[in-house]
DNA sequence: ATTTAAATACCGACCGGTCGGTCTATTTTT
DNA sequence: AAAAATAGACCGACCGGTCGGTATTTAAAT
């Protein structure tokens, strides 16, 4: 339809006609497979929903397994963005976890409708080795992350003497098992608010 | 059907022929699911598997979707015929929950190989709602179950004055995530020691 | 006990339709 | 005019499910 606009030097910003496409596929992927799941989203389907033809769909992605790639990578850097800085920067070991604790709520409240993916990127890396490896090193990282902060905290003498692996393993249980709750029953609670609470509780039976 | 079984006296346990091609294509289709999922799973390929023509597999289900559902109950009702007994006949809150927590490990032990359907069930759940139905009426039995075990601990004087709700939930949380965990890092750890110390972990914090 | 009849279990070719992916042609951008 | 992006007709594989017919088991009749 070309739609004339010259150029719009507007420049900054303007991004390209290729960009914005790929970026519309990617959008409303993540939407169709969060609604109907990933098997039962056609390529067609996407690219209707996307007003895009299957020939731009395939020029920017080798594979509909690609799509489903990226937006894993993307949830994934996401969720190292807001999570990392908060662990790290942590001033105490309990302080740390509850803030991630938070995140978890914020999480619930703004992606609640995309929350279905994350079931999608876990059943799949059961079955694809590639999505498996993708999910469990990040997955790991957290692991091993929550047990140093676990670690520390024993150290400094503000945590009773536990297994430090058992309880970062627990710590990520609960998280992922308030997620699983979320998506299948996402009106049976405040998510958010369950999220604190159990988290005190755990924190309260981990302190001195 | 008197089956009288003038021959073969062996008598005892002899399944009718219809009966043993209906627990093999259970069998099959649950470990080809656990192993595939449930998309990937094609009705043929359950068929050859299960050595049985297409034309028995359509005379015993009407669909892939019932052989499916039939699989789910009965994952149910063996859950409900494990956990409710040690539940309601727990002398104390805290024991109660702590031997529920001990099958927890059981179930890793023993049902390891198909785990993997726990996540079939809840993904499909989440687009199918005879499958949700299914899924959601035990799962929020075992969290009113739970709950009310939480609140005559309190009334009790054994625990501290939470929100029932709120932890209920948790405990449904730590189990489902466990679970999660099993799945795709079934080698990750012992899982059934992890449940164990969690759940020890989780009720100190509750208990007064 | 034997034969007959009915019911049940099973077989596998087949069908309409869908799917992911390819290919060639056309348009847009540089 | 060359290159990048988009369009959409098209392809073969495959899928869940059907259907007409055959084999086996069970019950009834003799």
């Amino acid at each position: 339809m070309s739609q004339a606009a010259p150029r719009a030097k507007a420049g900054a910003g303007v991004q390209r006609r290729s960009e914005i496409t790929r970026a519309r596929i990617l959008q409303v992927s993540q939407q169709l497979f969060s609604q109907n799941g990933y098997d039962a989203t056609g390529v067609a389907e996407i690219c209707a929903a996307a007003a895009v033809s299957k020939g731009a769909f395939y020029h920017h992605f080798p594979s509909k397994q690609a799509v489903f790639m990226t937006l894993l990578e993307g949830w994934l850097a996401a969720l190292d963005e807001q999570m990392l800085p908060l662990l790290e920067g942590a001033r105490s070991v309990a302080e740390g976890i509850q803030q991630a604790a938070s995140i978890t709520g914020l999480v619930f409240a703004s992606a609640s409708g995309q929350l279905p993916m994350f079931l999608e990127f876990w059943r799949e890396s059961s079955h694809d080795p590639l999505v498996w490896q993708a999910t469990i090193a990040p997955y790991r990282r957290y692991q091993e992350l929550f047990a140093s902060l676990v670690r520390k905290g024993i150290e400094e003498g503000s945590l009773r003497p536990v297994d430090p692996n058992s309880a970062a393993r627990t710590i990520v249980a609960l998280a992922f098992g308030l997620i699983l709750q979320g998506v299948i029953d996402p009106h049976g609670a405040d998510w958010g608010e369950v999220t604190q609470n159990g988290i005190r509780l755990f924190m309260e039976g981990l302190s001195k």
